[in-house]
DNA sequence: AATACATTTAACAATTAGGTTAAATGTTAA
DNA sequence: TTAACATTTAACCTAATTGTTAAATGTATT
């Protein structure tokens, strides 16, 4: 919602390696936690850190809540980021 | 000098507006720690994690030791998130 | 060499983040 | 409605981050 939340969700590796196996499709939460080593809480609490910064969108469907990516809030970082480097290729 | 380092210190709202101070020219450490309302150690440390991440570079100068902006690392953030979007825009 | 100034580093306290296990919630199916 | 499954939430622990003050370092000036 903010760039702060943005920047904060990609601080973290696991996050950010959720983020890219969901370039390939949407996935539920149990086959995003079976990439990883640790346990399906703590991807939970990932889940919700990247649902907050909106980076990813959930939907339930019967026992399975299905996450896929949300690229939108992206460009704000793009943007400040080409700011900061001087606005030279941006309007 | 990874992509890890430069997300992470770009997640803190601090060293952000430091390096929104750098872009409009090189600062000495005491100026930048004048904008703040936190104290010259605390300032220093966010300067370290900027130059470990290689977000700014520093040069001494007499008593003073001046900071200026380096943007080349943004570049990396800039690929992984295009590469996420679906390297549409990328070669 | 002694003092003053600019900045960093050390030591510590408070807060935040990320992990675990166990309990709770929501959904489906018997 | 009970049992089983998928996932989240709660409670707790440890490690990392951020801030403070005090000491240390580096440079200039006298």
């Amino acid at each position: 919602m903010s760039l702060q939340n943005t920047l904060r969700a990609l601080s973290d590796p696991i996050r950010r390696e959720i983020l890219g196996m969901l370039k390939n499709g949407r996935m539920s939460a149990g086959d995003i936690v079976s990439h990883f080593e640790v346990t399906g809480a703590s991807i939970s609490r990932h889940l919700s850190v990247l649902k907050e910064a909106d980076l990813i969108r959930d939907s339930r469907e019967g026992k399975f809540i299905f996450y896929e990516l949300n690229t939108s809030v992206l460009e704000d970082i793009m943007l400040w980021i080409t700011n900061l480097k001087g606005e030279k290729e941006d309007d």
